[in-house]
DNA sequence: GACGGATTTGACAATCGTTCCCGGCAGTAG
DNA sequence: CTACTGCCGGGAACGATTGTCAAATCCGTC
C-alpha cells in the first residue's frame, strides 16, 4: 500500500497502440471493438492484453467505463473533471455535460439520509438532431 | 398492442412464488439469490423460470432492473412512479428519491443538444450513517 | 552492448451470468 | 372432462470477461 504514486508500468508496444486507439476514438467502444480495430490496423494485439490495459486505463482514471443494457464494458476517452454523458442510443455519439445542479442536489438527497461518502452516476439516452431525422 | 391490460398470463405456482419473494424483500437481489431463497423455502423453481419471471415483471414495470459493477442485474420492487435510488454501499439499504429538478435539467440539457426522446439513468451511492459508524 | 530479473504478453481454457431449446406438464376456456 | 396453449425445467449453448503459464520483452546495470 503505502505510496499510490507507484508506477513500474512498462512502455510496451501494446501499452502504446490501445492508448493511442483511445485518444483518436470519439464515442464509447467495448474491449473486443478496440481489438479489432488495433488487428485492422495491423497493430495486433492478444485480446487479453486489450482488455488488462483498458482496466488499467480506466483505473488511473484516464478513461470511463460503463456498462451497456448488454452488459459489455464500454470505454471512452474522457475529459478529467467530473462530469456526465449524452448519449445518442443511435449512432453513439456522445457530448460530455456539467450540471453543478445536480451535483448539489444528489449530495443534497444523500446527506437528508444520512449517507456519508455520496458518489453518483448519471447517464443521459436520447436520439440526436441527425438521427431523429 | 391496442390495451395493455392483455394478460394471456396463467396463474402458476411458480409465478406465485417469484412475485412473493420479491414482495417481501427489502433490497436488490440477484435472480440467482432469489432462485436459491426459493429453493431454502422449498418453493423449488428452474432457474430459467426464475428468469423468465423476472424479466416480465421488469417488463411489466412491477419490479426495477439495474446492473451491478459485476454485470449482474439485480430486481428490487419499486413504485411505480419514475424515480431514482440512494444506495448504501456496504449494506444495500435503499432509499426512493424523486428529483423533478433533475429531471427538468436532464430534459433541458437534452433539448439544447437537439436530442429527442430522451430517458436517463440516475444512482446515488453512498455509506448509510449505520454503517458509518 | 550484453545480462538478468521482473513484468507483460498472448493463446487457450475456465468462469459466470444469462438465454435458448424442447419434451413434458398444467392452467383455462368451452 | 377434453383439448389447446402457454409454461416449466434442466441442461446445453453463448458471449463477455478473467485466469493461467510459458515465452517474449523491457530496462537498469555491468
Amino acid at each position: 500500500m503505502s505510496t499510490t504514486s507507484e508506477s513500474p508500468q512498462r512502455n510496451t508496444r501494446q501499452r502504446r497502440a490501445v492508448a493511442a486507439i483511445m485518444a483518436d476514438l470519439e464515442g464509447f467502444a467495448s474491449a473486443q471493438q478496440i481489438h479489432d480495430i488495433l488487428k485492422q490496423r495491423g497493430e495486433s494485439v492478444g485480446l487479453s492484453t486489450v482488455y488488462r490495459n483498458l482496466q488499467a486505463l480506466a483505473d488511473a482514471d484516464l478513461l470511463d467505463a460503463l456498462r451497456n443494457d448488454d452488459g459489455e464494458t464500454l470505454y471512452r476517452r474522457c475529459s478529467s473533471g467530473h462530469h456526465h454523458h449524452l448519449v445518442c442510443r443511435v449512432c453513439g455519439r456522445t457530448v460530455e455535460v456539467e450540471g453543478p445542479t445536480v451535483e448539489r442536489w444528489a449530495d443534497a438527497v444523500a446527506e437528508d439520509h444520512g449517507f456519508r461518502d455520496v458518489e453518483h452516476t448519471l447517464e443521459i439516452f436520447g436520439t440526436c438532431g441527425d438521427c431523429a431525422s
